[in-house]
DNA sequence: TTTAAAGTTTAGCATAGGCTAAGTTATATG
DNA sequence: CATATAACTTAGCCTATGCTAAACTTTAAA
């Protein structure tokens, strides 16, 4: 038993879709950082540790170890002690989560999923849509008047 | 500048869907692992290391290492330089898994992806659609002769 | 203006997941 | 049946993400 070519997908094509879930794995955090951050200093004009923390319900320290990623990644910037910014970069990053993110929502409303549960998958689901997916997610919500 | 409610999302709904999907994130690889031992018995009669490798586009000792945690886990039993088995636990997940994995891959399709799109995005997202979503997800297949 | 509270940072630890290189066991072939 | 090759394991390293506890700033109140 050497080679069952069955099903037709190749070990390479299929290795490559794993390869790309481990990359959107890391970047999937910085995204959630970045879009966060957006939204505190949208909200409230600037986004500090606290907050950061606690919307993701994570410790403290684990904000301020990540922000040093972010910062070397330059999608944030910060003085110590002091609030935290977002870099050109960054709001770039924020803003394309945020349509991202938006769409995908509004997709699973329309497709009969309730306001909490859309709310929460969606934020799983965000980061490992394709741009062709997100296209026909779109192209259905035109049809069903969303 | 204290609480801002504003959009109604209180902060523990907020951090409930992070740390959810922080939660997926650790049963992700489990189940990927879980699925493709299961795959690889069916088609070729047993699970060895360097095939889970190849699949996974990951080393030979990165398998070892998770093979062993999943070990713990109950879900895979394993002899020193023999094939991988799967416990009943093992074989529950993986089940589940593809049925998931399945009925995310024809919605994507039948929602006007590209069957490689279909293939790659649903690996990603099914680890992060609640029951609802996926319930929702058959319906849609119903109307839409899946 | 001192001081207490709140917020931030550092230090140190754990786990998961990745790697390479080197060693060990099975197996297939000459 | 000896041995080369393929498969597996171990050891040791790295990074990312989490935590707690302790130290340090800021800020607000007495």
């Amino acid at each position: 038993m050497t080679k069952s070519p069955k099903k037709g997908t190749s070990a390479k094509l299929r290795s490559a879709a794993f390869k790309r879930i481990r990359a959107d794995h890391s970047a999937e955090l910085a995204e959630d950082y970045v879009e966060m951050i957006a939204d505190l200093i949208d909200e409230r004009g600037e986004a500090r540790c606290t907050d950061v923390a606690m919307r993701l319900g994570v410790a403290n320290a684990t904000v301020v170890k990540t922000l040093k990623r972010l910062q070397t990644m330059g999608l944030v910037t910060q003085e110590p002690y002091r609030a935290i910014f977002l870099t050109a970069d960054g709001w770039k990053m924020a803003e394309d989560g945020k349509r991202k993110h938006a769409l995908v929502e509004k997709f699973l409303l329309a497709l009969g999923v309730s306001q909490d549960t859309a709310r929460i998958d969606s934020e799983g689901i965000e980061h490992h849509v394709s741009v062709e997916t997100l296209r026909a997610m779109g192209k259905f919500l035109v049809r069903n008047g969303g």
